[in-house]
DNA sequence: ACCTGAACACCGTTCAAGT
DNA sequence: ACCTGAACACCGTTCAAGT
């Protein structure tokens, strides 16, 4: 079945295979992901640039999905929302985590959702030489929390006895409602964070 | 050359090669790794269980190097030596990092470590069902600074014009101080939240 | 332009053979 | 017990051939 007249692949249907792929949990692969479109693995490369470009295509598609429009408002406002919907991104999508994080981000749309962020900061006054640092901070303690709600099982597995960390393992998945309390506490804090160094570099 | 009188290779032999051949940038492999150690691929089967065994020996060797003196004191004491020594663990080997997110700790010495931290908050009266959270989030936070301190352009290579994230990425590395003191700070008004959650559940 | 199928270099792993 | 070398299944990628 050579070049049919309308064609079976596109990036888009290429990066939603590779998504429920990923979250199949059976591992991603070129070979794997031409199985699930049925189509031959060479066929992939006609449309894209290889293994490492579908991934950066996922984090395009993800961010696109979760990070559309553009948070309105102030500084609070944007890093807010931009926290939830990174969140909620992770949350969904917890096994993509360990393929992004090793790779450069180049996706423009991508770091177009980033640049928002830091221009949002360093217009409330952050200074310049932090500014990537506090978005990289930001990142972790969405990361953190997505990697949470996967369940702590996907996270630590002990095999020895603990004094704690065991117990509260087993105890179970964390449950989305409990996990949104304390995600949503942390940010409260972390916000406050922000706001006390604000004021202390204001202030000085 | 068959068994040599002295073993070519142990654990350590191998985990200490392998932290080495990641820090080189040059990719993690089984055949880059017996290279190294001018050894045959299957050779190191006899010492090892197989790839993601030696990313575990890694995370293993790792903590024992940066995280060994159990933390003495208060669970504040606990937390912030945890969080400097895991930041420095990952800001010195920031390749490291995405080859451990994706894997379960198995390790009982890294385990204990958790444990450890678990146990402090636990015991400080943070309640069971958010302790483990509060340790992810922890654990993402000093990711996200390890990442930065790898070295933005690492992380974002933004390929259009942005309004800030491009000028501020080209203004070069953090640099080790100023990321230093910008962690001392993150780090302290994370403790701050801590105290106000903290107070907040036992004014309940 | 877009698919197939053959081919390639490489990967992690197994195992018989040798001391 | 510990190494080699051959072998295996699989991986990502290239490319000529076909419409």
């Amino acid at each position: 079945m050579p070049r049919p007249r309308v064609p079976l692949l596109s990036e888009d249907r290429i990066a939603d295979a590779a998504i429920e792929l990923i979250d199949s949990g059976d591992g991603f692969g070129v070979n794997a992901l031409a199985r699930r479109l049925g189509v031959t693995p060479s066929s992939l490369y006609n449309h894209v640039d290889g293994k490492d470009a579908i991934v950066e295509l996922v984090r395009d598609r993800l961010t696109v999905r979760y990070l559309a429009e553009p948070p309105e408002g102030g500084w609070e406002d944007v890093v807010v929302s931009v926290m939830r919907a990174q969140r909620r991104m992770y949350a969904a999508h917890p096994l993509i985590v360990p393929l992004l994080v090793g790779k450069t981000i180049t996706s423009d749309r991508v770091i177009a959702s980033y640049d928002r962020v830091a221009t949002a900061l360093l217009e409330a006054g952050f200074p310049e030489d932090e500014v990537l640092t506090i978005v990289a901070v930001l990142d972790g303690f969405a990361l953190g929390f997505g990697l949470d709600l996967a369940g702590p099982d996907v996270v630590w597995l002990p095999q020895q006895p603990t004094r704690t960390l065991g117990r509260l393992v087993e105890s179970g998945p964390t449950g989305a409602a409990r996990s949104d309390r304390v995600f949503e506490v942390g940010l409260e804090l972390l916000m406050d964070s922000l706001h006390v160094r604000l004021a202390r570099i204001a202030g000085r």
